[in-house]
RNA sequence: CGCGGGGUGGAGCAGUUGGUAGCUCGUCGGGCUCAUAACCCGAAGGUCGUUGGUUCGAAUCCAGCCCCCGCAACCA
């Protein structure tokens, strides 16, 4: 019996100013739920939180150029990002808003006690401001001539030509990239820093704790973190976004990093108010040392979750740093990065109705970029799908029930099943769920999968090797006992996939329904095998209509989907 | 000399307390026929980016070089 915890278990804040393609899927979204479904599954606590992410000056730009509201903008985007989780089958428990107001009461509590605490202080820096707009210009809403090279379109943070690292005020011939205006000034603003510095030794301590973090994770941050902390700027001069709550501060807003990570959690309080729970959402989940806290993000994000929100965690003595902080590499298409700009890309409402759940689920899980970039192919995906998904489970449960509903259609007698837990293949299947245990535990999920496959493979060698097909023209007995193990060994499949394929765990459990519950489930998920000794005491009957579980991935859509890449690169 | 990761059979990847390289797919040959032309068995195929070093011995440790990706903290 596993002893039970609590997990709680974040998946990166999608910002709300454009789609989400396969790479953020494969990033941080998949990972998570798989994680958030194996430690269900096993019988433990789990929440799994996420939500949108709408402050920030690259949501306000987009939102002027397309005419809308600030929060009319943010809300289509966090609505789009919902539903695609939905045909995802990303189950969060819980997915807001950081434009709600929970989620600024929150964020205001977490400032205030920064500030009493000494963490937060001001600071003197120079910023570019139009004059014909009003904006205050951050470094990559300006272009100018670059003052290394002389290039005429170097970037506010970077010159694309000479790769020179912009210190935006001394540029020359700057242009506003908001209105296109060059009646620039400079000017110098005050601004509130969260003093990191000051928490430095603190946050090395803990750091060495964390060595069993990935080597894409541990090392970067060791390197960036061993000689200091840099105090960062958390204000800006801006009309969208959380107002600094003290006074004198007319116009200043929370810059959006600072108050992003704090969604996990005002999202957990929202989640347990709203669902009338009795459970506190610091004292039971954020504050309590016995729950796992696991922040599932792509390379991009390590700082923020590694470095800057532990900090801002425990100075403030609010919640508790992270334990874990899976962060996976970045998933490419065809080997080139995904761009929406050059349309190398991919619409993944219009993948989803095409490929369906199970088969883009089976393929982005299997490339998983966990430990270096990967590369989505839509051939790659048809072959893997196809040889794999199809041929393997897909036919192994279609093998099973036709054969058995041959031969015995009104159903196999109790006494087929028995033995199981204790047999060869029984046995076997206990050490295989124990080792896909320790992948998933500790969120190697690709390797998950690979064991998955491998124990159908498995199920279909015992299925081969027994010859049903033979031992039933001289002794239908013995035929019967290896369909009724057979078919255990689909059931079993069927939960084993729960984490990975929901759709198809249910589509395979569906043949097994008046015998299951979430109990079973869980006993079976942790190798106590045993359990299907009563479970099939009286026998069973494969009652439903047997149909193609995994269909086959067509070259024909393959080949669309090349064409529909190149029309929109052209 | 900014920081970190990666460069392994046709493809995608595993593989660090160093001991003559594994997995999935593909390919080739055989078998079987319950099944979604599926399943099972076997074989071929790699001097582990490159150069040099340490060692009895290196994909694995050290140094240099080349290439790819991310970051470079006011990008969210």
């Amino acid at each position: 019996m596993v002893q039970q915890k609590r997990f709680l278990i974040t998946a990166a804040l999608p910002y709300a100013n454009g789609p989400i393609h396969f790479g953020h899927m494969a990033g941080a979204y998949l990972s998570s739920d798989v994680y958030n479904r194996h430690r269900k599954l096993q019988g433990h606590e789990t929440l799994f939180i996420s939500g949108s992410d709408e402050h920030g000056v690259a949501i306000m730009l987009n939102a002027k150029k397309a005419g809308e509201e600030y929060q009319e903008y943010v809300n289509k985007w966090h609505n789009e990002h919902a539903n695609l989780f939905k045909e995802f089958a990303v189950e969060f428990d819980y997915f807001g808003q950081t434009s709600a107001d929970y989620h600024e009461e929150e964020v205001i509590r977490w400032f205030k006690s920064l500030h009493e605490k000494g963490f937060i202080g001001t600071q003197d820096c120079q910023q570019l401001y139009c004059n014909d707009c009003h904006n205050h210009l951050p470094d990559r809403f300006v272009e100018g001539t670059c003052y290394k090279c002389d290039y005429e379109a170097a970037r506010g943070d970077e010159c694309p030509n000479c790769g020179e690292f912009i210190d935006p005020v001394k540029l020359t011939n700057t242009v506003c990239k908001i209105c296109g205006s060059n009646n620039i000034k400079e000017v110098t603003v005050t601004q509130y820093y969260l003093l990191m510095s000051k928490y430095h030794k603190e946050f090395r301590a803990w750091f060495a704790t964390k060595q069993g973090w990935r080597k894409t994770v541990y090392p970067y941050v060791d390197s960036l973190t061993k000689e200091n902390l840099v105090d960062r700027a958390i204000t800006r001069d801006l009309d969208w976004g959380i107002d600094v709550p003290l006074p004198g501060t007319e116009g200043k807003k929370l810059y959006v990093w600072f108050d992003a990570p704090i969604g996990y959690i005002s999202n957990t309080k929202k989640y347990l108010m709203d669902t009338n729970s009795d459970q506190d959402y610091l004292k039971d989940w954020w504050n309590n040392a016995d729950v796992e806290l696991s922040h599932f993000i792509g390379k991009d994000n390590i700082i923020f979750h590694t470095i800057i929100f532990p900090t801002m965690s425990m100075a403030s003595g609010i919640a508790k740093p992270a334990d874990q902080v899976p962060a996976n590499q970045f998933l490419n298409l065809e080997g080139k990065q995904f761009s929406k700009s050059t349309g190398h890309y991919v619409d993944a409402h219009a993948a989803m109705k095409d490929f369906g759940q199970n088969a883009l689920r089976y393929y982005l899980l299997s490339i998983l970029p966990e430990s270096t970039d990967s590369s989505f192919s839509w051939e790659q995906m048809q072959a893997k799908v196809n040889n794999e998904l199809a041929n393997n489970i897909g036919n192994y449960l279609n093998r099973c029930l036709k054969f058995t509903q041959k031969n015995w259609p009104d159903g196999m007698p109790g006494e087929y099943f028995s033995g199981f837990a204790a047999s060869e293949g029984g046995a076997e299947l206990k050490a295989d769920l124990q080792e896909l245990h320790e992948y998933l535990d500790s969120s190697q999920i690709k390797k998950g999968i690979e064991k998955a496959m491998n124990i159908g493979q498995k199920a279909n060698n015992f299925f081969s090797d027994n010859a049903p097909w033979a031992q039933i023209k001289v002794d239908k007995d013995l035929a019967g006992k290896t369909l009724a193990y057979s078919s255990l060994y689909a059931l079993c499949l069927g939960v084993v996939f729960a984490p990975f394929l929901p759709k198809l765990s249910a589509d395979i459990l569906n043949h097994f329904k008046e015998k299951l519950n979430d109990d079973i489930k869980t006993k079976i998920y942790n190798g106590e095998l045993e359990v299907l000794n009563d479970l099939f005491a009286n026998g069973h009957h494969f009652s439903e209509k047997v149909e193609a579980l995994v269909p086959k991935i067509e070259d024909e859509l393959i080949a669309r989907m090349y064409e529909e890449l190149k029309a929109k690169e052209s």
